[in-house]
RNA sequence: GCGGGCGUGGUGGAAUUGGUAGACACGCCGGCUUUAGGUGCCGGUGGCGCAAGCCAUGGGGGUUCAAGUCCCUCCGCCCGCACCA
């Protein structure tokens, strides 16, 4: 290393060199030089390495979210790796083996489109990416194990994604099934629920139409209950797990059945309100349901229903779902039998219906729901009240219809004889066993969650594992056979079927089972099955026996800090626990892994100018740019420093500068101290000036601070200007008498706590000071002897209002501290003329003359 | 409509449990160093006021010796969910 610093023989004892006109002074602080000499170090040596077993060392599980290839990665990129990469280098140096893996999320549309558009296979632009990737992430300096990498689209690691399927297959966990499903036409495939938001495609942006297809099926609804439970029990943020439970949606009701007699046939419905159950007036029944043309069929409503049926199931999915949307339906010309009282309703079919929720099928109780109450009014169909309202139960009212809908609880009315007059919440119970008894309902949970859709129709993704045979239908393929590998294509251009169909010679095959002719499946998985064990394969990254022993997986898991976007708040982290339940039930992890990540992190966006980067708005900031200008130690630092991570931020170039003059500033002093300072001891307690106290003071001060930011919240920012006060304390003039060996610790401190956020620089200021590598030294601790001080900034207040403050011994009593704001002439001038009421003492802190006057 | 979050100087943000509002930084102003630019260093910087002092955390009200922090109410912005029976 020809450009290190020989420190030249010390210039004395006193710090009063401390000029300009150094030889320090003359060389600038040059990330483009420091920052690769230690990342070659780091991949030399293979620091951030760990093996599959750590022994019995303290263990720690950092993990961001895996990244999706594409092009080169964008400044969300640099924040949420400058994020984990701080958090994991904080737990190495507090003791702990850290896994901090990198890999990719290889599969997916984009690539595919660029395909279609381009010709080049998706995974020569998908490499490249990959590439790009790679070096960026190596010029940042995230302490990664790069020995643990991979990409979701290479064949040894699909192998598992496909066994995975398999084992689900197994279990039962994985079916086909003929469904209603959301297909895209612009991306030509199918989408799951979750990828379609306000009735289009979340990529394209596509209105999705609805079709019958076979699709295959994770059974992801039978782990509802445990999905929403284990939520209480990891460490989240609340939001993120409330998103999970609106979505997981639970509701607990009754399903009772309505009858029709006319074709004999027994209409199940799911309700939340059966205590209303008196007050149904009418029945409505989804454009798909399957029995809605049956019903109709001889009456004269017959043609009219089927219009209405075929409107329906062709209008846009969006509009549908509008909430404001006016009621619309049309009667079937038959009824059926409240179980209750005996009452006949007509029935009706109707869009604000869902087929998919409950059984498809509604009891309507108009004054008591909003969305019944608007249909009667619109087809003038009776309304009856059941439940009195706090307001009417009074007087009731003239207006019968007065405060309805009311969906609140109270006492039934109109409904029989013992139930009317109780209230709302005990009837419900009592109706429920009532049914329940007579064979005609029962208890009943609903959820909102449906089964995952993963099949899509497309070429860049892991093929599904399975042969139809025309005698045995869908065969798993052999697991001695997988990985079933993804075969190369002429034309990437989806065809309402999958481009895989088109490869024959592939597709056409025996079955396993009986030998005879088959076929593969041409459906490819959705990339979420990919990012759903990704995190169980590092920990055992390179077996190629199995998709990982579980006694290693044991060693690391759950992951103990996970990172990433709010975006994927219900997708891939529901998929992701979903996976991870159904593995342990299938023995494939330990049973006291029931969750992935232990502790949750969302950081929020990088904004320019209080906008979305984006190319449209020519606002993109390249991390590229930033580090080629500045280097990686301040894009980091400055990208933690803008504001608490879990915020968003708004970048500013003038910004990164200040941070890039504070890193300057902390090398040069470093740098002038190695040169200049003899390597004293820090001045033991006798031996100390003022200048000492104060410097070790505010050293042990920082340690303290940023330690419990960074332990105790992800406050970086307020962590990075802790180091900076501690930093401004050092600056020549206030170093005044200070004893080298004060002021080589407060550098060398400085550098060892900046470490997390700007690794290069802080190890090359403590190397020059200590000649020690930085990484491998422990996490300074704070002396509390400096920490407790023996006098303290008294400030006095009259009747709430700072009048004066007062150096006081820290060891003052009560009655020491009042006499001391008495004695302020300040205060004094306050209290003349007035009459004391009280003092208030804030031990360490105020005292409160309380005065009024006389 | 329901649920959640947020609102503090010119700007980003601090203020951990009700106890000094504005840490730290950007920007701006002034000074020193430098051939010069940049860098570096020193000082100042919430508003009003000559000053004593007064005012100030989206608006209004309350609790308290003391409120950015707790309570009520209104306004504004952001996010999620939304015909889920």
């Amino acid at each position: 290393m020809a450009r290190r610093f020989e420190p030249p023989v010390a210039l004395g004892g006193t710090a009063s060199i401390l000029g300009r006109c150094t030889m320090a002074a003359d060389h600038r602080y040059d990330p483009a030089e420091i920052e690769p000499h230690w990342q070659q170090v780091w991949a030399d040596e293979g620091t951030w390495e760990v093996p599959d077993d750590p022994g019995g060392d303290p263990t720690s599980y950092v993990l961001e979210m895996l990244p999706y290839p594409s092009g080169e990665p964008h400044i969300g990129h640099l924040k949420v790796y400058s994020v984990g990469d701080a958090v994991a280098h904080f737990h190495r140096r507090t003791g702990h083996r850290v896994l901090h893996p990198m890999g990719y999320d290889a599969f997916g549309l984009p690539a595919e489109n660029h395909a279609i558009k381009t010709g080049q296979h998706p995974r020569v632009s998908t490499e490249a990416a990959i590439e790009e990737f790679q070096r960026q992430f190596r010029r940042w300096g995230i302490s990664i194990d790069w020995t643990r990498e991979f990409g979701t689209h290479e064949p040894r690691i699909y192998h598992w994604t496909q066994w995975i399927f398999l084992e689900l297959f197994r279990q039962g966990l994985a079916y086909q099934k003929e469904a209603a499903v959301n297909w895209d036409p612009v991306e030509e495939t199918v989408l799951a629920n979750e990828q379609v938001v306000d009735g289009r495609g979340e990529r394209s942006g596509a209105l999705v139409e609805v079709r019958q297809l076979k699709q295959w099926f994770f059974r992801i609804t039978d782990y509802a209950d445990r999905l929403l439970e284990d939520l209480d029990a990891i460490r989240w943020p609340e939001h993120v797990k409330t998103m999970q439970r609106n979505w997981i949606g639970r509701s607990q009701g009754a399903e009772v059945v309505f009858r029709n007699e006319q074709m004999a046939v027994d209409y199940p419905v799911f309700t939340t309100r059966p205590d209303t159950l008196f007050g149904a007036t009418f029945f409505v029944m989804a454009p798909e349901h399957p029995d809605v043309l049956r019903l109709a069929a001889g009456t004269e409503h017959e043609a009219e229903v089927g219009d209405y049926v075929n409107h329906a199931l062709t209008a846009d999915n969006a509009l549908r779902g509008d909430v404001d949307k006016e009621k619309t339906g049309v009667a079937l010309g038959r009824t059926v039998t409240n179980p209750v009282n005996g009452e006949e309703l007509p029935m009706y079919v109707a869009d604000y219906v869902l087929m998919e929720y409950g059984t498809g099928a509604i009891m309507a109780v108009p004054a008591h729901d909003e969305r019944d109450f608007a249909f009667a009014k619109a087809f003038g169909l009776p309304i009856r009240r059941v439940i009195q309202s706090p307001q009417q139960q009074g007087s009731p009212c003239e207006d019968e219809l007065e405060g309805l809908p009311y969906s609140g609880d109270g006492p039934l009315v109109n409904s029989a004889p013992q139930f009317d007059g109780v209230h709302n919440r005990e009837a419900l119970r009592a109706i429920v066993q009532w049914l329940d008894d007579q064979g005609k309902g029962h208890p009943s949970v609903n959820y909102r969650l449906r089964d995952w859709l993963i099949s899509r129709q497309r070429y860049w993704g892991t093929p599904i594992p399975i042969i139809h045979c025309p005698d045995c239908g869908a065969v798993p393929v052999p697991e001695a056979d997988l990985p079933v590998v993804l075969p190369d294509v002429e034309d990437y251009k989806p065809r309402g079927r999958s481009p895989l169909a088109a490869a024959e010679e592939w597709v056409h095959t025996t079955c396993p089972r009986c030998g005879a002719t088959a076929e593969r499946e041409t459906d490819t998985m959705d990339t979420f099955v990919d990012s759903s064990w990704y995190f169980l394969r590092y920990c055992d990254a390179l077996n190629d026996r199995a998709a990982w022993d579980p006694q290693i997986v044991a060693r690391w898991m759950p992951v103990q800090q996970y990172i990433g976007g709010v975006e994927h708040a219900i997708l891939h982290l529901l998929y992701a626990r979903f996976f991870t339940k159904a593995l342990a039930d299938l023995g494939h992890l330990p049973h006291e892994i029931q969750e992935p990540f232990a502790a949750l992190f969302t950081q929020g966006m990088i904004l320019r100018d209080g906008e979305k980067m984006s190319k449209n708005r020519g606002n993109v900031v390249s991390p590229t740019t930033i580090v080629q200008q500045y280097g990686a130690d301040t894009a980091r630092c400055y990208i933690l420093f803008i504001g608490p991570p879990d915020q968003d931020a708004d970048w500013s170039d003038t910004g990164a500068e200040g941070m890039h003059r504070f890193l300057g500033r902390l090398w040069r002093l470093a740098a002038e101290a190695a040169a200049e300072l003899p390597d004293d001891p820090v001045p033991a307690s006798g031996a100390r000036n003022r200048d000492d106290e104060r410097l070790l003071r505010k050293s042990h001060w920082a340690i303290d601070k940023v330690t419990t930011d960074m332990s105790e919240r992800f406050n970086f920012n307020t962590a990075i200007a802790a180091v900076m006060e501690l930093i401004n304390e050092v600056t020549p003039v206030k170093r005044g008498d200070a004893s080298p060996g004060a002021v080589r610790f407060a550098i060398a401190t400085a550098a060892s706590m900046i470490f997390p956020f700007a690794p290069h620089v802080s190890t090359e200021a403590y190397h020059l000071l200590t000649g020690e590598r930085l990484w491998e030294q422990p996490w300074p601790a704070a002396d509390r002897e400096f920490l407790e001080a023996a006098t303290f900034e008294l400030v006095l207040q009259v009747n709430g209002k700072v009048r004066d403050r007062v150096q006081a011994p820290s060891d003052a009593s009560r009655d020491d501290l009042v006499a001391l704001a008495h004695g302020s002439d300040r205060v004094q001038q306050f209290i003349d003329r007035n009459e004391v009421v009280k003092e208030i003492v804030v031990p360490g802190k105020l005292v409160n003359v309380v005065v009024r006057p006389v």
